[in-house]
DNA sequence: CTGAAAGCGCTTACAG
DNA sequence: CTGAAAGCGCTTACAG
């Protein structure tokens, strides 16, 4: 005995009814007579009737779907903000759908940004070639990162501004040789927060010597590395301070320092910027940018609904604040 | 002008041949002669078409789509987890769709084995009521955590024993009143945890009183609270070693101790559950069971793809290895 | 308020 | 090797 689905059809049938009434009875309820209304979903628990929802969105030309486009679904700084995103489709019917673009061809914007495969994309990767998404395509939202010169809105914080802060912050406690590792090559956050701090050193009328500067990736590895070679650099002209520009890395660094005898904030003061999870708990506690990662999720998924409603022009930015936390690992430059 | 995507009929309009031959140039290029196949193929680059998946997959009765259903996709833990499913899932043409249970009621599970919702369906939550999957639901396969008497497959690691790894290290340390901070209650694995907590005390001829057992709930500020209780116990007679079935717990635990004056491992060991990412960077090191999340991930993965492919058994536990691995919160007992 | 029929964009037995 | 036609399971103008 097979154990076919029942269809709208089949509860047509029993009810008595045609499909084309079933299908109001359960969409537009009052289109049908009170009567009708239950002699259908009579049929509809009789047979255990449930929707196919592939075909309901089929013949309304929609997927009923969002992707989240994601540099490394691995790494947990994504976690929050796939959970704001989840948090606001959920309720609005949408199901979330994940690609992490690691090692993937620059075609996989285009190939998600396909009507019939999602509603909508939201891309945190900003490393995305230039593409013309073409009409016809899906409306995209980008969220953190940002392909500079992509036609499309952007929820983000305002990074330069915010390494502006960090090195502030320094400034006031008197740090006056500034480092700065900084995230991969042609990265847009990467240039953003170097913007930052240059700007900032150059308004406090400080150089920002080559010397200062260390190239990393965001990855704790390349924080402990470029410790390895703050370490080889004479004591009387090294930097005082340290920003990183992200957690990740500033913990790597911390630990490298650490390992070869010497103290932060002691020896060196070290801001990071994202405020990931247990970073408040690491010796010592890190001082860091607080990035609001669920909100950014949050409204990156509402600004695309709205533009699916018609109701939202489809670019300009959303700037979210962020939040300098000062935690131990940065202290008075020791004289 | 309207920017209609053009359809398979466009395209075989334009190649001279019927609709039926266009789609099996598409998906069964040997079925058609070669002179066809260019002339369509010509058409496909002329008039820029693309397919329209959702009507393929609605003829072919499927979505494309696996859901993994994520107890809290705000927490980092699952990151590695979905890593690991979609490192199998895009290889293999399928979309990971991820679904945040918080607060979801007991139907979720039902409504995401729909057939016409998704092809499969990974479950990382152990706390669905048992239902009876019908036949006519969707595939199963559970990672991490399960559903008693859910006939589905499952990917995990042997919960009891790890415990009982972890207590035995403190056991060789000398330890001999240990205490354990479990999960949240009603939870498979914290019952499987403190079950080789009690197990390996037993083995060991040590007693387990109820003083020795925290309620946490996986959350740092559980981990936090345990700690508050185990400062007011009596000096000689609370435990000298901590297990804690997760590395966020005995992250607060850590610092709540630290923050009364005293010491890690100096005043108690500490033995987390995890090894989630950082923890090996706090001070101290946390002492912790590493368990291969991307790995479970990805064989979860696999087996629920050897099911849709008929090759699999539809249950049956898969079980991985875990590793104790040995940092700076765990010291042999000071005598 | 309700039904017959066309259609969303594909695929696939069935003939030829 | 190729085409005409039916069908995946819904929805929705169009009539009545």
């Amino acid at each position: 005995m097979k154990h076919d689905r029942p269809k709208l059809r089949d509860v047509a049938r029993l009810a008595g009814v045609s499909t084309a009434t079933v299908s109001r009875a359960l969409s537009n309820p009052d289109m049908v007579s009170e009567d009708t209304r239950a002699a259908v979903h009579a049929a509809i628990e009789a047979t255990g009737y449930r929707m196919n929802l592939a075909a309901r969105n089929l013949r309304h030309q929609r997927t009923g779907g969002i992707v989240a486009l994601v540099p490394n679904l691995a790494n947990p700084f994504f976690s929050q903000i796939l959970s704001g995103i989840a948090s606001v489709l959920g309720p609005a019917g949408y199901n979330l759908l994940v690609a992490d673009t690691t090692g993937a061809g620059p075609d996989l914007l285009l190939d998600y940004a396909e009507p019939s495969r999602a509603d909508g994309l939201i891309v945190l990767d900003g490393n995305f070639p230039m593409v013309a998404l073409e009409p016809g395509r899906v409306p995209v939202v980008q969220a953190c990162e940002w392909v500079p010169g992509l036609p499309a809105a952007r929820v983000k914080i305002d990074n330069r501004a915010a390494a502006g802060v960090a090195v502030g912050h320094l400034l006031d406690l008197g740090h006056r040789r500034i480092g700065h590792v900084t995230g991969p090559a042609n990265n847009v956050l990467t240039e953003a927060r170097i913007g930052g701090v240059r700007d900032r050193l150059a308004e406090a009328g400080l150089p920002f010597p080559d010397e200062a500067v260390y190239q990393g990736d965001f990855s704790l590895d390349s924080g402990r590395q470029a410790a390895g070679q703050w370490l080889t650099q004479p004591r009387d002209s090294r930097p005082t301070a340290v920003f990183l520009a992200s957690d990740a890395m500033a913990c790597g660094f911390i630990g490298e320092v650490q390992r070869h005898g010497l103290s932060v904030p002691g020896d060196v003061s070290v801001v990071g910027f994202d405020d990931i999870e247990l970073i408040a708990h690491i010796a010592p506690p890190l001082t860091t940018i607080h990035q609001p990662r669920a909100e950014i999720g949050r409204l990156a998924a509402e600004r695309l609904l709205a533009q699916l409603r018609g109701e939202s022009q489809a670019d300009g930015d959303t700037i979210l604040p962020v939040e300098l936390l000062i935690r131990a690992s940065t202290a008075p430059l020791a004289i």
